[in-house]
DNA sequence: CAATTGAGAGTACGAATGTTCACTGACTTG
DNA sequence: CAAGTCAGTGAACATTCGTACTCTCAATTG
């Protein structure tokens, strides 16, 4: 038997992370399809024929990459999604916590934004299936709310996938802006919520409350 | 003085645009900072050498690239711009019209979204800069029209800023997507507009319309 | 018409790429 | 403890790459 689990299996998986920091680190000045297995074994300071007993390719490490980045933005958006209150304070919180996460892990959201449309096929597919399945997570929680009483689920999942690239585009932004710039795009950011979150108040304005139980008078205290 | 104007210069443009129109095609299924430089002149069917007589970089390359692909996106723009009518039926057309372009030109709108993020800066820039001109362009038809009474220069923006963003988005899932989804991608997209002007027709609704239009001041983060 | 220009061809170079193969040696297992 | 597994090594391979040269010769110019 053995005492000792996994000196071994200990060691491959940190060579296997060391690749994949040492390429997320590489992905902030180019795009996946023009990353070399040489440059990222060179980075790591191990054999380039190391590369193969983890990856079969650079793409296969783009998906596994993909797994990465977005296993922290599913933690995200649970705290997006948990948070309780006013709805304008709802969406204070929820640009806060994007600033929050895109500052601490800014490789992550900037390899996504690149690969979303990027030029390698596997990667792209794998990106686009987690952020559906973001957007069905994010749909399935607006449904439970009041406001959202009588929406189909086509229309649910279609607000939950335009909240989702509205934050991926606005994590792309401030990386783009930078520290200086940061501001400007969470103001920029906020009004688009806004807007989108009116339309939502709005959007069964002009269908029968007798079929569906509306929002006709619920008057916005001011 | 020349009689015939230019047979040179014009035999010069026509390898220019065989050099464009190449990579346009090479960039299909990859991103730019991975396009070589003999790659493309291959695909011409000229000396790799004859690439510096009109590029510097297949950065610059890049770059021409941008300007050609954001002009045929302009004039769709004007045309989008320039519809009438119920703003149910100017959504409509406005997709449509989106469809019709994305058929025509869809290298292009590829190039577009996915250099848009991508690993080349300059060429990140130029798009940048094009379709914040573009926003502009937006905000300022938006401007002269009578739901956008009393919104300000900066909501404005931010509206056509969405607006073109959202745009670009629709283009790349519906080549995503490819003819097959590409019913759906019109759906869902409609439904977005439609829940922006939504949106957009309530935007003021909470402020005093004698007073300052525009948006109670907003806390400022960290 | 003679002189000049300049787009493109051709060759050559060093550097870097992905992939193969046989190998070592520390860990694991029976 | 002996046998086997397997993460990582190192050399070698055929390609591809960007770029620096010189050269050509048709279009342009004065």
């Amino acid at each position: 038997m053995s005492h000792t689990v996994g000196i071994r299996r200990t060691q491959k998986l940190k060579t296997r992370q060391a690749l994949l920091g040492a390429a997320l680190q590489l992905l902030e000045h180019q795009s996946l399809s023009s990353l070399g297995l040489r440059e990222v074994t060179r980075a790591v300071g191990v054999a380039p024929t190391a590369f193969y007993r983890h990856f079969e390719d650079t793409a296969a490490l783009g998906v596994a990459l993909v797994e990465e980045a977005l296993g922290s933005l599913h933690g995200m958006i649970g705290e997006i999604l948990a948070a309780t209150g006013d709805s304008e304070v709802r969406l204070d919180r929820s640009v806060d916590l994007i600033i929050h996460h895109v500052r601490e892990q800014p490789a992550h959201f900037r390899f996504i934004a690149r690969e979303q449309h990027g030029g390698v096929g596997p990667v792209r597919e794998a990106i686009a299936a987690q952020l559906l399945s973001f957007a069905e997570e994010v749909a399935a929680t607006l449904a439970e709310d009041p406001d959202s009483r009588g929406w189909s689920d086509e229309d649910l999942l279609m607000l939950g996938g335009l909240y989702v690239d509205h934050m991926v585009l606005t994590a792309s932004a401030m990386l783009e802006a930078g520290p200086a710039g940061e501001h400007r795009v969470a103001e920029v950011a906020r009004r688009r919520l806004r807007l989108v979150t009116l339309g939502r108040l709005h959007w069964l304005d002009g269908t029968n409350p007798a079929d569906a139980p509306g929002v006709p008078c619920t008057s916005d205290d001011d």
